[in-house]
RNA sequence: GCGUCCUUAGCUCAGUGGUAGAGCGCUUCGUUCACAUCGAAGAGGUCAUAGGUUCGAUCCCUAUAGGACGCACCA
């Protein structure tokens, strides 16, 4: 053996050679008899990385993570199957590359034109994606390519038209005209769950309409206050009981206004005058209350921020200046009662950091309210297939506390607004007769909801687009061949023939990965994302396949530097994980994110801590070297009879039963899901026992001993570092395959059994 | 407002109902053959605080303090 142990050079090589093996490919495994072809199946599908950048160290981690998970299963005999892909990301790669083109070329989306503007968006993608990839391949993650996907490639297309098809045809998918989260930055709605909430101060003002006005209200938005159409007041409130359903006629800083007095228990007592102005175009809690009895709604704000309303004093200005103007016009009328200063969340967008307006806007939206017949067979909302999924232990997550969260989350959870004004992403599969395109709200026009365009003339496709989390939702069924290989049969074109009679589970091929994989084994993610993607993977698995779409939600963390923070090109703290490999290794970056962590809990990291590991594949190199270098003709002999040798010394024999006991307690560390423990006691074993111990006592044998004695010493030495390595391969999967195809040449550790 | 997590060695973090662990850092010694990308030896901790349960608590329970976070509200 070499005395130094390049890192760089093995891990390349060892590299190619997986790929060449073709062992990613479970097919491939039983094909040549590694697997049995009913062998139990193990499957997770990687959460695909967005198409905006490079790989970061929660990427690495990540792959650390399911890496090990998937390797322990296939030496574990398991049909294991781990599928790669990437995600288009819709808005985040639309804004990312609108960003480089207007620094760049100083353009637009709109100068550009939609597809010259896609065009860019793709080349984009494209190289992203090929960067991606590489990079995923060096850290050793042993995912099948040949079953690769993107989230917008034609499969996945066809799988995202069909899905809204259908949901529609249950009725959970519908058209409505409702206040939705419109960002002025970036010109599209968001979803609740794209918004960040920023603390900042406002100036809450109590003031009145006017004069004749009976009930003073509090505000920090005065110039939205041209759109109300009630005061609503707690019902216990009894300053304003006699006031309660009464209308009045007010004129609002030269505006007339109608305003009912309702009474409405969303209203707090104790907040202002405890009377509210009720805007139901512009704010989202207001419009449930105009829902809720029955109240007009007046639309005074429009897209780009802008007043809309008949006032000389404000229209066409900005809201941020109407909000001055109006403050200023009501102290002119003293009509103010108050003005104090209060911090106040306001929402913005997460990816333009765009002031979120409400307005009331034709979306389209999933009803997680509405009962329906699911493919299960049962009536229920959404909602409540989401909760009883988690709560009936289809699914367990891991942390345990996390689902908690999640229950609180669909606790709170209102319709999702699925469209989205943006170009890059799946265009709505819904065609509208051109007259009549959006030229009203869905009463004069002809709408066609298909997976395939209509027949006919005259129809032209919904501009807008899904939000990327629509086909992410998918992502566990489309990524097996649903719709087209749906085991029921519902799908277009000609179904796989099954008529061969064979047994279930023995049939291999991708044709066949939604009834061998589906459900996933696993989910393992961020915890960051388990509402954007784990929630509404349950969502569209519930709506579609009347079932779970994995067995298990592994989180982890995210990675931070060594002081907690978060890893930003602006603080300069990133770690790049291409750069940790090839300076330290891809081994040793891996065993960095898995030791010292605990599930769901953040990571720090530091270059130091890599470092760390580095020193231990040089351990392990070098106790390796050591074994190689005594070995003998007779010890070779020795080591192809077996381990089950007779004359065996009381000291070897404590040895293997250490590392058997070893082997029960990494074995079920593994089973728990408790990586960290599992590498840690490697760790110690292999450095503290292995190496100071177990070598150093063999070297007086060694050097003094018979032959005899030489190679029953070398004979038990391989065999612990070759167990060793083996329940090391899932961590350290590289320095692993490499020692170990040294001292059994042409044994692929990969595919050696557990 | 509801809820979660964290507080353990100088730093960053694991862990356990019964003598407290890792990486890095620090001190001393060591380069004759597995390994200086190292070895040997060592210093360093009333496991946040106060109660409680227990034969026994760093671990379980309650409260408090400090820190981080999630959700809702945010007129």
């Amino acid at each position: 053996m070499e005395p130094r142990y390049d890192i760089n050079e093995v891990e390349a090589r060892i590299e190619r050679q997986w790929e060449e093996s073709g062992f990613f490919n479970p097919d491939i495994c039983v094909q040549k008899g590694i697997t049995p072809s009913d062998a139990e199946p193990f499957s997770i599908v990687l959460p695909p990385p967005n198409v905006t950048g490079t790989l970061h160290m929660g990427h690495a981690a990540m792959l650390a993570i399911e890496d090990i998970m998937v390797r322990y299963a296939r030496m574990q005999g398991k049909r294991t199957l781990w599928l790669p892909g990437t995600d288009h990301a819709a808005i985040a790669t639309q804004s990312r590359v609108e960003k480089d083109i207007l620094k760049q070329e100083g353009k637009n989306r709109y100068d550009l034109g939609r597809e010259e503007f896609l065009n860019r968006v793709r080349t984009f993608a494209q190289q992203s994606h090929d960067t991606i990839l590489r990079q995923t391949k060096r850290m050793g993650a042993s995912l099948d390519w040949s079953r690769e996907a993107y989230t917008l490639d034609e499969k996945r297309e066809y799988a995202v038209r069909t899905a809204f098809k259908r949901m529609h045809d249950l009725g959970l998918i519908y058209r409505g005209h409702r206040v939705v989260n419109w960002d002025p930055k970036g010109q599209t709605t968001i979803s609740d769950d794209e918004i960040v909430y920023e603390e900042r101060k406002a100036k809450l003002i109590t003031f009145r309409y006017d004069r004749d006005f009976p009930i003073a209200i509090s505000t920090t938005r005065p110039e939205t206050k041209f759109g109300d159409t009630a005061v609503a007041v707690h019902p216990d409130d009894e300053r304003y009981r006699a006031f309660v359903g009464k209308e009045y006629d007010a004129d609002f800083c030269g505006t007339k206004i109608h305003l009912t007095v309702i009474a409405d228990p969303s209203v707090e007592k104790d907040f202002g005058t405890g009377a509210l102005g009720v805007t139901p175009a512009h704010s989202m809690v207001d419009w449930e209350i105009a829902e809720r009895h029955g109240l007009p709604f007046q639309q005074i704000i429009d897209e780009r921020g802008r007043m809309t309303v008949e006032n000389d004093l404000v229209r066409e200005k900005k809201t941020a200046e109407a909000r001055e103007i109006v403050t200023e016009e009501l102290r002119r009328r003293g009509l103010i009662e108050k003005e104090e200063e209060i911090p106040q969340n306001v929402a913005t967008a997460e990816r333009t950091g765009g002031i979120i307006e409400p307005l009331p806007k034709l979306q389209w939206f999933i009803a997680v309210d509405k009962k329906f017949k699911n493919p299960a067979g049962t009536e229920r909302t959404l909602k409540e297939l989401m909760r009883e999924a988690v709560a009936d232990g289809g699914i367990a997550i891991l942390p345990e506390r996390f689902e908690r969260i999640y229950f609180n989350w669909i606790d709170n959870l209102r319709d999702w607004c699925i469209s989205r004004q943006i170009w890059f992403g799946h265009r709505i599969p819904v065609w509208y007769k051109k007259s009549d395109q959006r030229s009203a709200i869905s009463d004069h026009e002809e709408a066609y909801v298909g997976a395939d365009a209509p027949e006919g003339d005259g129809w032209e496709q919904d501009p807008d687009t899904l939000d990327t989390w629509f086909s992410s939702g998918l992502w566990p069924f489309s990524t097996l061949g649903w719709p087209h290989f749906a085991p029921n049969g519902a799908s277009r074109g000609t179904p796989h023939s099954t008529a061969d009679g064979a047994s279930q589970g023995a049939q291999t091929g991708p044709e066949h990965d939604l009834m061998n994989y589906f459900p996933n084994s696993v989910m393992e993610t961020g915890y960051d994302i388990i509402f954007f993607w784990v929630a509404r993977m349950i969502l569209m698995s519930s709506a579609l396949m009347g079932r779970v779409p994995f067995r298990r939600v592994y989180l982890h963390g995210l990675v931070r530097d060594d002081k907690g923070r978060k890893m930003s090109k602006s603080l300069g703290n990133i770690i790049d994980p291409l750069t940790m490999a090839d300076k330290y290794g891809a081994d040793a970056t891996r065993l960095s994110l898995i030791i010292g962590t605990a599930p769901g809990n953040d990571i720090k990291l530091s270059e130091d801590r890599i470092r760390g590991y580095r020193n231990f594949s040089t351990k392990i190199w070098n106790i390796a070297r050591f074994i190689d270098m005594n070995k003998t003709e007779i010890s070779d002999q020795r080591l192809a009879i077996g381990d089950q040798e007779s004359r065996i010394s009381e000291a070897h024999k404590k040895y293997l039963d250490d590392l058997a006991a070893l082997k029960t307690e990494v074995t079920a560390h593994l089973d728990n899901f408790e990586f960290h423990l599992a590498a840690e006691k490697l760790y110690h074993y292999v450095w503290h026992e292995l190496a100071d111990v177990i070598v150093e006592a063999e070297k007086e044998k060694l050097r003094g001993g018979t032959d005899e004695e030489k190679a029953a010493s070398y004979t038990v030495l391989a065999q612990l570092l070759i167990a060793s390595l083996k329940m090391l391969h899932p961590f350290m999967p590289f320095i692993t395959e490499e020692i170990h195809q040294i001292f059994r040449p042409g044994k692929m550790l990969m595919v050696e059994k557990w």
